[in-house]
DNA sequence: CCTATAGTTAGATGATTATCTGAATATCGA
DNA sequence: TCGATATTCAGATAATCATCTAACTATAGG
């Protein structure tokens, strides 16, 4: 994982509102936008922003179906990126 | 780990220069501010801020000696972020 | 005491960004 | 074709925040 990823997913990460989303994306399979947002305090314009950052970061991936924006998270990249946060610190203390 | 503190350890992470500051504290047992900052392009105002972030979210833990500050990471706080970010995905696909 | 060093605080500024509204596009079912 | 639903886009707004300068406190060493 590069740097710039790296970042992007640390920063996609820093909205609670974002984090949200993300997790309910990741306890399913697959979700639609609008089963997303289905309870969440916001409009669909600004899900449809946080879902590009998300999709921007490599952290979800995007499959259209029709009327649907399908949604999953993709694992490998999430793997990786803990991995790279474990590998923080260096020095044993 | 509340979630207060998991969303200020999220955020504090969010700035690259921040965490590039809290990587340096990390690397060493203790640091003095001073020493963090050698190399760093910013004013010794910037670095007092980012400290205080870093602080607010338990990251990092000061302790005062004379005219220094040293800083140091408290590693049972970062493991249990990593663990916490760990749960996030609760579905196995 | 004086000066240099370490760090903090207060306030200003510019950039980023989360959110909205309103309009647009696309697909589906009748 | 018409209306409903799903999503996106463009532009505006308000909040957050990284950074700076300038002034401040505190300590160490002559």
């Amino acid at each position: 994982m590069d740097s710039q990823r790296f970042y992007r997913i640390t920063k996609a990460l820093a909205d609670p509102r974002r984090y949200e989303i993300l997790s309910r994306i990741a306890k399913c399979r697959e979700l639609a936008c609008s089963d997303v947002r289905c309870d969440l305090p916001i409009t669909a314009a600004t899900l449809s922003h946080h879902i590009k950052e998300l999709v921007n970061a490599g952290l979800v991936e995007l499959r259209r179906e029709g009327q649907f924006a399908h949604l999953k998270l993709r694992r490998k990249v999430w793997r990786e990126y803990l991995s790279r946060l474990g590998k923080f610190k260096t020095a044993k203390f």
